[in-house]
DNA sequence: CCGGTTGTTCAGCG
DNA sequence: GCGCTGAACAACCG
Protein backbone atom coordinates (compact mmCIF):
# COMPACT_ATOMS: atom_id res chain seq x y z
CA UNK A 1 0.00 0.00 0.00
CA UNK A 2 1.99 2.66 0.66
CA UNK A 3 4.59 4.16 -1.65
CA UNK A 4 3.79 7.57 -3.41
CA UNK A 5 2.25 6.67 -6.71
CA UNK A 6 0.01 4.05 -4.74
CA UNK A 7 -1.90 7.05 -2.39
CA UNK A 8 -2.02 8.59 -6.37
CA UNK A 9 -3.88 5.85 -7.00
CA UNK A 10 -6.28 5.98 -3.96
CA UNK A 11 -6.82 9.65 -4.50
CA UNK A 12 -7.59 8.51 -7.95
CA UNK A 13 -10.23 6.08 -6.81
CA UNK A 14 -12.06 8.27 -4.40
CA UNK A 15 -12.38 10.76 -6.66
CA UNK A 16 -15.70 9.99 -6.57
CA UNK A 17 -16.42 11.24 -3.51
CA UNK A 18 -15.09 15.05 -3.99
CA UNK A 19 -17.79 17.55 -3.29
CA UNK A 20 -19.98 14.96 -1.85
CA UNK A 21 -20.93 14.82 1.84
CA UNK A 22 -20.66 12.69 3.97
CA UNK A 23 -24.16 11.11 5.44
CA UNK A 24 -22.24 8.49 8.07
CA UNK A 25 -19.03 8.06 9.32
CA UNK A 26 -17.46 6.16 12.07
CA UNK A 27 -14.44 5.63 13.56
CA UNK A 28 -11.86 3.86 16.06
CA UNK A 29 -9.45 6.79 16.41
CA UNK A 30 -11.24 9.08 18.61
CA UNK A 31 -12.77 11.44 16.12
CA UNK A 32 -16.25 12.19 16.87
CA UNK A 33 -18.31 10.88 14.35
CA UNK A 34 -20.38 13.74 14.67
CA UNK A 35 -18.00 16.12 13.29
CA UNK A 36 -17.68 14.55 10.35
CA UNK A 37 -21.37 14.05 9.20
CA UNK A 38 -22.53 16.69 6.84
CA UNK A 39 -18.60 17.71 5.65
CA UNK A 40 -18.83 18.38 2.02
CA UNK A 41 -15.41 16.76 0.40
CA UNK A 42 -13.38 19.53 -0.64
CA UNK A 43 -10.32 18.40 -2.13
CA UNK A 44 -8.68 14.94 -1.92
CA UNK A 45 -4.78 15.38 -2.19
CA UNK A 46 -2.01 13.61 -1.05
CA UNK A 47 1.75 14.50 0.30
CA UNK A 48 4.28 11.34 -0.54
CA UNK A 49 2.74 8.94 1.94
CA UNK A 50 -0.04 11.31 3.54
CA UNK A 51 -3.45 10.84 1.83
CA UNK A 52 -5.49 14.17 2.80
CA UNK A 53 -9.27 14.68 2.58
CA UNK A 54 -10.06 18.10 2.96
CA UNK A 55 -13.16 19.54 3.96
CA UNK A 56 -14.17 23.49 4.62
CA UNK A 57 -12.33 23.96 7.82
CA UNK A 58 -10.25 21.02 8.32
CA UNK A 59 -8.80 18.08 6.84
CA UNK A 60 -8.16 14.60 7.08
CA UNK A 61 -4.83 12.85 7.28
CA UNK A 62 -4.24 9.23 6.46
CA UNK A 63 -0.99 7.16 6.75
CA UNK A 64 -0.98 3.59 5.79
CA UNK A 65 2.82 2.73 7.44
CA UNK A 66 3.39 -0.70 6.91
CA UNK A 67 0.48 -2.90 6.90
CA UNK A 68 -2.66 0.08 6.55
CA UNK A 69 -5.21 -0.58 3.70
CA UNK A 70 -8.39 0.60 2.38
CA UNK A 71 -11.80 -0.59 0.68
CA UNK A 72 -14.40 1.48 -1.34
CA UNK A 73 -17.58 0.45 -1.49
CA UNK A 74 -16.59 -2.85 0.63
CA UNK A 75 -16.03 -3.54 4.20
CA UNK A 76 -13.45 -5.97 6.00
CA UNK A 77 -15.13 -8.20 8.72
CA UNK A 78 -13.79 -6.19 11.46
CA UNK A 79 -14.16 -2.62 12.13
CA UNK A 80 -12.49 -0.33 10.28
CA UNK A 81 -10.09 2.67 11.33
CA UNK A 82 -12.51 5.37 9.74
CA UNK A 83 -15.30 4.46 7.57
CA UNK A 84 -16.94 7.53 5.68
CA UNK A 85 -20.30 6.69 4.07
CA UNK A 86 -21.46 8.98 0.91
CA UNK A 87 -24.24 9.27 -1.04
CA UNK A 88 -22.65 7.05 -3.76
CA UNK A 89 -20.63 4.89 -1.71
CA UNK A 90 -18.23 4.53 1.08
CA UNK A 91 -14.38 4.30 1.83
CA UNK A 92 -13.40 2.36 5.18
CA UNK A 93 -9.65 2.82 6.30
CA UNK A 94 -7.90 -0.35 7.87
CA UNK A 95 -5.01 -0.24 10.17
CA UNK A 96 -3.56 3.19 9.69
CA UNK A 97 -2.78 6.50 11.27
CA UNK A 98 -5.73 9.05 11.33
CA UNK A 99 -5.14 12.51 12.35
CA UNK A 100 -7.31 15.85 12.19
CA UNK A 101 -5.50 18.27 10.70
CA UNK A 102 -6.91 22.39 11.22
CA UNK A 103 -4.27 24.43 9.75
CA UNK A 104 -4.38 25.23 6.13
CA UNK A 105 -2.82 22.41 4.24
CA UNK A 106 -1.16 24.70 1.76
CA UNK A 107 0.99 26.17 4.82
CA UNK A 108 2.19 23.37 6.36
CA UNK A 109 2.81 20.96 3.14
CA UNK A 110 4.79 21.54 0.89
CA UNK A 111 4.67 20.27 -2.04
CA UNK A 112 7.64 20.54 -4.18
CA UNK A 113 8.94 17.98 -2.02
CA UNK A 114 6.53 15.18 -3.20
CA UNK A 115 7.92 13.29 -6.05
CA UNK A 116 4.28 12.65 -7.48
CA UNK A 117 3.49 16.65 -7.36
CA UNK A 118 3.43 18.82 -10.42
CA UNK A 119 4.96 21.29 -8.06
CA UNK A 120 7.93 18.49 -7.37
CA UNK A 121 11.21 21.10 -7.36
CA UNK A 122 14.55 18.46 -8.44
CA UNK A 123 16.54 21.69 -7.82
CA UNK A 124 15.58 21.72 -4.40
CA UNK A 125 15.94 18.12 -3.83
CA UNK A 126 19.66 18.53 -4.50
CA UNK A 127 20.67 21.57 -2.65
CA UNK A 128 18.69 19.57 0.46
CA UNK A 129 21.42 16.66 -0.49
CA UNK A 130 24.45 19.28 -1.38
CA UNK A 131 23.60 20.21 2.42
CA UNK A 132 24.01 16.61 3.77
CA UNK A 133 26.97 15.51 2.33
CA UNK A 134 27.77 12.58 4.78
CA UNK A 135 24.65 11.04 4.52
CA UNK A 136 24.38 7.66 2.69
CA UNK A 137 22.51 7.16 -0.53
CA UNK A 138 20.34 4.33 0.89
CA UNK A 139 19.42 6.90 3.70
CA UNK A 140 19.30 10.05 1.10
CA UNK A 141 16.20 8.23 -0.69
CA UNK A 142 14.47 7.76 2.15
CA UNK A 143 14.20 10.90 4.10
CA UNK A 144 11.02 11.99 3.41
CA UNK A 145 11.48 16.02 3.70
CA UNK A 146 13.24 15.25 0.24
CA UNK A 147 11.91 12.41 -1.32
CA UNK A 148 8.42 12.61 -0.11
CA UNK A 149 6.91 9.88 -1.27
CA UNK A 150 10.04 7.04 -2.01
CA UNK A 151 9.98 3.96 -0.30
CA UNK A 152 11.83 0.94 0.01
CA UNK A 153 11.18 -0.61 -3.23
CA UNK A 154 11.62 2.68 -4.54
CA UNK A 155 14.90 3.40 -3.15
CA UNK A 156 15.76 -0.43 -4.43
CA UNK A 157 15.47 -0.12 -8.14
CA UNK A 158 16.23 3.84 -8.71
CA UNK A 159 20.10 3.09 -7.22
CA UNK A 160 20.01 -0.41 -9.00
CA UNK A 161 18.91 2.07 -12.46
CA UNK A 162 21.47 4.84 -11.83
CA UNK A 163 24.11 1.85 -11.03
CA UNK A 164 25.11 3.56 -7.30
CA UNK A 165 25.81 1.42 -4.25
CA UNK A 166 23.72 1.98 -1.45
CA UNK A 167 26.02 2.84 0.86
CA UNK A 168 27.90 5.35 -1.24
CA UNK A 169 27.96 9.29 0.53
CA UNK A 170 26.05 11.89 -0.82
CA UNK A 171 28.76 14.50 -0.53
CA UNK A 172 30.72 12.45 -2.57
CA UNK A 173 28.39 11.94 -6.18
CA UNK A 174 29.73 13.53 -8.68
CA UNK A 175 26.81 16.00 -10.11
CA UNK A 176 26.23 14.52 -12.67
CA UNK A 177 25.15 11.01 -10.78
CA UNK A 178 23.52 13.53 -8.17
CA UNK A 179 20.85 14.60 -10.93
CA UNK A 180 20.33 11.33 -12.13
CA UNK A 181 19.15 10.23 -8.35
CA UNK A 182 17.04 12.69 -8.15
CA UNK A 183 15.58 12.46 -11.89
CA UNK A 184 14.99 8.86 -11.30
CA UNK A 185 13.31 9.41 -8.07
CA UNK A 186 10.71 11.21 -9.87
CA UNK A 187 10.73 8.99 -12.92
CA UNK A 188 10.54 5.53 -11.29
CA UNK A 189 7.78 6.70 -9.35
CA UNK A 190 6.13 7.24 -12.28
CA UNK A 191 7.05 3.74 -14.13
CA UNK A 192 5.81 2.28 -10.74
CA UNK A 193 2.60 3.92 -11.08
CA UNK A 194 1.98 2.97 -14.68
CA UNK A 195 2.59 -0.65 -13.84
CA UNK A 196 1.05 -1.06 -9.96
CA UNK A 197 -2.14 0.31 -11.86
CA UNK A 198 -1.51 -2.51 -14.84
CA UNK A 199 -1.10 -5.04 -12.46
CA UNK A 200 2.65 -5.90 -13.19
CA UNK A 201 4.66 -4.12 -10.62
CA UNK A 202 6.62 -6.99 -9.30
CA UNK A 203 7.60 -8.23 -12.73
CA UNK A 204 9.27 -5.27 -13.83
CA UNK A 205 11.26 -5.29 -10.20
CA UNK A 206 15.69 -5.58 -11.28
CA UNK A 207 16.59 -5.50 -7.50
CA UNK A 208 14.10 -5.41 -4.53
CA UNK A 209 13.55 -9.21 -3.85
CA UNK A 210 16.01 -10.38 -6.91
CA UNK A 211 18.58 -13.01 -6.09
CA UNK A 212 20.49 -12.57 -9.07
CA UNK A 213 21.82 -8.98 -11.05
CA UNK A 214 20.16 -8.58 -14.49
CA UNK A 215 22.75 -7.18 -15.95
CA UNK A 216 25.93 -8.72 -14.29
CA UNK A 217 24.60 -12.27 -13.41
CA UNK A 218 26.04 -12.30 -10.35
CA UNK A 219 24.66 -12.79 -6.91
CA UNK A 220 23.02 -9.95 -5.63
CA UNK A 221 23.35 -8.75 -2.00
CA UNK A 222 20.47 -8.28 0.35
CA UNK A 223 21.28 -5.86 3.52
CA UNK A 224 19.69 -3.93 5.74
CA UNK A 225 21.41 -0.77 5.39
CA UNK A 226 21.75 2.65 6.36
CA UNK A 227 20.08 5.01 9.59
CA UNK A 228 17.17 3.43 8.01
CA UNK A 229 18.41 -0.53 8.52
CA UNK A 230 15.92 -0.98 5.34
CA UNK A 231 16.39 -3.93 3.28
CA UNK A 232 19.04 -2.90 0.50
CA UNK A 233 19.12 -5.22 -2.69
CA UNK A 234 22.05 -3.98 -4.50
CA UNK A 235 24.88 -5.50 -7.20
CA UNK A 236 28.53 -5.47 -5.53
CA UNK A 237 29.69 -5.59 -9.01
CA UNK A 238 28.06 -2.52 -10.93
CA UNK A 239 26.69 -0.65 -8.60
CA UNK A 240 29.43 1.79 -7.71
CA UNK A 241 30.30 2.48 -4.01
CA UNK A 242 31.36 5.97 -3.96
CA UNK A 243 33.16 6.48 -0.51
CA UNK A 244 36.44 7.73 0.76
CA UNK A 245 39.06 5.97 -0.55
CA UNK A 246 41.46 4.92 2.33
CA UNK A 247 44.33 6.25 0.23
CA UNK A 248 45.36 9.51 0.23
CA UNK A 249 46.00 10.12 -3.53
CA UNK A 250 42.48 9.94 -4.09
CA UNK A 251 40.75 10.72 -1.09
CA UNK A 252 38.80 14.33 -1.09
C1' DC B 1 2.83 -21.38 13.06
C1' DC B 2 6.45 -18.40 12.34
C1' DG B 3 8.96 -14.97 10.06
C1' DG B 4 8.94 -11.19 7.31
C1' DT B 5 7.40 -6.58 5.54
C1' DT B 6 6.05 -0.89 0.14
C1' DG B 7 6.65 2.80 7.62
C1' DT B 8 6.75 6.04 11.42
C1' DT B 9 6.96 7.61 16.16
C1' DC B 10 8.51 7.73 20.61
C1' DA B 11 10.87 6.39 24.98
C1' DG B 12 15.19 5.68 26.87
C1' DC B 13 19.89 6.13 26.98
C1' DG B 14 24.70 8.06 26.86
C1' DG C 1 19.51 18.77 23.53
C1' DC C 2 21.53 15.70 20.37
C1' DG C 3 21.76 11.17 17.88
C1' DC C 4 21.18 6.52 18.10
C1' DT C 5 18.62 2.18 19.19
C1' DG C 6 14.97 -0.69 19.97
C1' DA C 7 10.17 -1.23 20.81
C1' DA C 8 5.68 -0.66 19.54
C1' DC C 9 2.15 -0.77 16.33
C1' DA C 10 -0.39 -3.73 12.81
C1' DA C 11 -2.38 -7.23 8.99
C1' DC C 12 -1.49 -10.36 5.74
C1' DC C 13 1.23 -13.76 3.01
C1' DG C 14 3.70 -17.93 2.22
Amino acid sequence: MPEGPSIVILKEQAGKFLRRRILAASSRVGIDPSLLVGQRVVALRSWGKHFLIQFPRFSIRIHFLLFGSYLIDSAKPGPAKLSLRFGNGEINFYACSVKVIEQDLDTIYDWSADVMSEQWDPAKARKKLRAAPGMLACDALLDQHTFSGVGNIIKNEVLFRIRVHPLSRIGLLPAAKLRQLVDQARTYSFDFLQWKKANVLKRHWLAHTKTTCPRCDVALFERELGKSRRRSFHCNRCQVKYVKSKSAASSQ
